[in-house]
DNA sequence: GGATATTGACTACAACCGTAGATGATGCGA
DNA sequence: TCGCATCATCTACGGTTGTAGTCAATATCC
């Protein structure tokens, strides 16, 4: 439904899925531990961002407050599928048999797997 | 290491990585049960990955065969990692927890998965 | 040998992306 | 009230992507 959202404009969602309503000063500082950005880039993809619906704004005094309009869990359940569906067929053992086998795996991940299989199974 | 590969240009490497090596019209055939394209889009689209690296020609009288330079297997764990890495912060068990909330895994998954972490912790 | 078909190389072009400067409106302090 | 700082909008520009047309060389058929 909702357009792509680049790499760059991820880094921006982001900052506001870690907290919102923000300015874009507010975005821009945040997002300025990753990226050395000018507060125009961060302006510019703000205004992509809400071209393409997934985020809002808020008129704040003459200022604008922006918020996520996709959820991060959606995005990142929607990208997951992607991936999955693009790279193994739609099938997700492949991809963890894939992960494990460069052992991306940590033991807190295998612990974890194991508890999510149980609950499955239950 | 080796530059970005496109979404369509990943289409004309799915069919290499099924044969090769082949011949510009092998690959457009392949790739038309997927996609649209006149000879020609699937013609520049071997010649970028060419000049990408990925994928090499050895010239077959008056045509060329093409070959995958770099292992499908590669590719996908760099990806998978990649996304890992986005988006679960290089965690993997969130992402299977993503999917599975998602419905997203079969009982065939779910079965892999357990001989997959039967392996891992022996 | 000349017409025709095949094939790779070059060119095109609009959309999108990363990055940012310039401009114009507006609120605020002196 | 006048200048300055702040903010959003508009514009820009080179690179990549998706999609394809045209051209020139060569092989092939009659």
């Amino acid at each position: 439904m909702s357009e792509k959202i680049s790499e760059a404009e991820l880094v921006v969602m982001e900052a506001l899925w870690e907290q919102s309503p923000q300015t874009a000063n507010d975005v821009a500082d945040r997002v300025a531990a990753e990226r050395d950005w000018s507060l125009q880039t961060v302006k510019t993809l703000l205004s992509r961002l809400m071209s393409k619906d997934v985020i809002a704004a808020e008129q704040d005094g003459r200022r604008f407050l922006y918020r996520p309009m996709v959820a991060r869990d959606d995005y990142v359940a929607s990208e997951s599928g992607r991936l999955v569906n693009r790279l193994f067929g739609g099938r997700v053992s492949p991809l963890v048999a894939q992960l494990a086998s460069q052992d991306q795996l940590t033991a807190e991940d295998i612990a974890e797997l194991e508890e999510i299989l149980k609950g499955l199974k239950s």
